[in-house]
DNA sequence: ACAAAAATGATACTTTGTATCAATTGGAGG
DNA sequence: CCTCCAATTGATACAAAGTATCATTTTTGT
């Protein structure tokens, strides 16, 4: 019975078998996973699609999980515990011609966050910021071909 | 013969009877749109699913459109010439709880692209900034429930 | 231990695409 | 202008990522 177990039953759902080894997995879990990788684990122990998609639903619900937005395939999952308060960020370049992603050594927003959080009234936990550009190479690369 | 469908020809690919039509409803689309919102355009015009998603990429390939990367239902499709340079931008807070979304007034990154743009190396053209939280009145409800 | 309510899993279906392939068409060269 | 053939099309089947249905099973309050 760890704290994800006596979270979701004070939240008045019933611990079942699934959805107990279900949580038992979540423990280890500590990057972001999609959908598909946790069924695949919960289903070698014989627990059912439908089943593994209606707990995360759930899950997200009670606020033990929170959808995270990453590019590729973008639905992915993640222990909201896991998320460590307003250190929680994703920082990064993306090139629109050929995808390269450099990540931002350091964070833009590392100033303003307090401002926004005041001003907007919400308690920030984290947040994603992706720029969009060329980057050297194809802008070179394109410069020859014209 | 747009712009678009020079373009599409200069790029060694043939301007059928679809892809005229496609390209045609393309200049009207200022926003961003889902693949399966320009199926059911071209769909009306006896256009076939496989078409359409087959010119799809062949325009992100040459550079015509763009995929943005929304988070609600997140595979879209731009103009690549619609977005404004350095201007373009999505600034929001999103709440964790209820879902809610607040646009952000100013954008906290305005004073520092120029220099991402030179320490990175790369040609910027806009971003996408989402902050997580938990807006004002979750956070109060939340501390009422214990 | 029992009954009611909740949860499960098999199955069928939906959505958003991708692969296959026979039939059609655009356009380069004569 | 006409012909030919590679490129393209659309019908169809398939795949991946879920969702809805419903008969059966499991939990839990008493």
């Amino acid at each position: 019975m760890n704290r994800f177990m006596e979270q979701f039953m004070k939240s008045g759902y019933k611990l079942t078998r699934p959805r107990r080894l279900l949580l038992e997995r979540l423990e280890d879990l500590d990057r972001p996973f999609t959908a598909e990788e946790l069924y695949e684990m919960m289903n070698r122990e014989g627990i059912g699609r439908a089943t593994v998609f209606r707990t995360l639903k759930l899950l997200l619900d009670i606020g033990i999980l929170v959808r995270v937005h990453l590019e590729e395939g973008c639905q992915h999952y993640q222990l909201a515990a896991g998320l460590p308060g307003e250190d929680h960020h994703h920082d990064r370049i993306i090139c629109r011609f050929c995808g390269k992603i450099t990540d931002l050594d350091e964070c833009p927003m590392r100033n303003d966050v307090a401002a926004i959080a005041k001003r907007s009234g919400y308690r920030l936990q984290g947040h994603h910021l992706d720029l969009y550009g060329i980057c050297s190479r194809c802008d070179a690369d394109n410069q020859k071909s014209h």
